[in-house]
DNA sequence: TCGGATT
């Protein structure tokens, strides 16, 4: 049974226990006095998103959206306002409020409805010169677009990663435009494009989110006196690396001058790295065991054959800083695993030499 | 012997 029909037939202003105000429609109105906050800064807390949001008029209720698991803050948060006038305000004076790096996002809340759960989907494979005007554009015919995002290379600091995000308003409309773009050629593209919807941001691997936790606590918390900790364990693991045995022995220094270094660079948030000669058995967890001493990895992938689900033979560590991700290469390139030796270089751009 | 990408 639904909200809805319970409270249809009752009188204008019933109350439910510590519910909201349900009008004769049986809806709650709080359209003009509840706002959704977007991109928020990934270290506030729900005290200081109060303060912030209370510093306009008197709240009814607010909560910042945070993960299950891990209690992270998922970037965004609600605020409902005794006062629609003090939520206008809000809008009109915290809306591209810049907090750190972030420029947020505050709108009016549309109603919580089944109907607009599950609306966000994922697509790869755009063209890199493709806009985000462009993609709406292309979605747009399929419903009403809330959100939309281009991913783009961090220090190259514009280009398109080629992949983003469009949340439609119904999830209906997600799902026509799955049926009406996926796999298809936009205008001119070369490629087809994947849309699907997209994974929630707690589907992560647990190594992945302890990595992200930790690093978290790190940014959070850290202080010159904590970098040199770091760098102090780092000589410790170069001086460790010494008794690695290589069957190429090789320097950082003479690393950069192979071909295809120089058009390295971090992707994304981090610096990719390739590992060659694994076994067809290797899995993720023999990477995160191998890289994570060397500090921060993001992400680790076993590249596998599709049908036998073998490892290929290489695999792709992401690591968050330079400086952790050339010890690692310089200490595990030649490391002896099982009866192979890897190799360990950062990622080319090239496809493949003949 | 250099993928796929998850705000």
């Amino acid at each position: 049974i639904t909200m809805e029909t319970q409270v249809s037939n009752g009188p204008s202003g019933t109350s439910l226990p510590n519910g909201p105000v349900i009008s004769t429609n049986g809806s709650t109105d709080d359209s003009k006095t509840n706002l959704i906050v977007n991109y928020l800064p990934q270290n506030m807390t729900q005290e200081e998103f109060k303060s912030l949001f209370g510093s306009i008029g008197e709240i009814e209720s607010c909560k910042l959206v945070r993960d299950k698991i891990t209690g992270q803050s998922l970037g965004y948060g609600f605020v409902n306002y005794v006062d629609p006038n003090d939520a206008d305000k809000a809008i009109n004076t915290l809306n591209g409020l810049k907090l750190q790096t972030k420029t947020i996002k505050v709108s009016y809340a549309r109603p919580s409805s089944a109907s607009i759960r599950d609306a966000n989907l994922y697509v790869s494979g755009l063209p890199k010169t493709m806009s985000q005007k462009d993609m709406e554009q292309l979605f747009s015919q399929y419903g009403r677009i809330i959100t939309s995002r281009i991913l783009v290379d961090q220090v190259t600091a514009g280009i398109s990663r080629g992949v983003g995000f469009i949340r439609f308003d119904k999830r209906n409309e997600a799902e026509e435009a799955i049926k009406g773009l996926n796999g298809q050629k936009p205008l001119g593209a070369a490629e087809p494009i994947t849309v699907k919807f997209a994974n929630n941001p707690s589907q992560k691997t647990g190594q992945a989110l302890l990595t992200q936790l930790y690093q978290t606590a790190a940014r959070r918390y850290t202080g010159p006196l904590h970098h040199q900790t770091q760098r102090f364990r780092l000589d410790n693991l170069l001086n460790a690396s010494y008794g690695v045995k290589r069957f190429s022995p090789i320097t950082i220094d003479s690393m950069t001058s192979l071909a295809g270094v120089n058009l390295t660079g971090p992707t994304g948030a981090g610096w990719c790295i390739f590992v060659y000669n694994l076994s067809p058995e290797a899995d993720e967890s023999v990477l995160w065991q191998l890289f994570g001493p060397f500090g921060a990895v993001t992400n680790v992938k076993v590249i596998r054959d599709f049908t036998t689900n073998k490892c290929k033979g290489f695999g792709f560590v992401t690591m968050t800083n330079y400086d952790e991700a050339a010890m690692a290469i310089a200490s595990l390139n030649g490391y002896r695993l099982g009866d192979r030796v890897l190799q360990v270089s950062f990622k080319t751009s090239k496809q493949h030499k003949a």
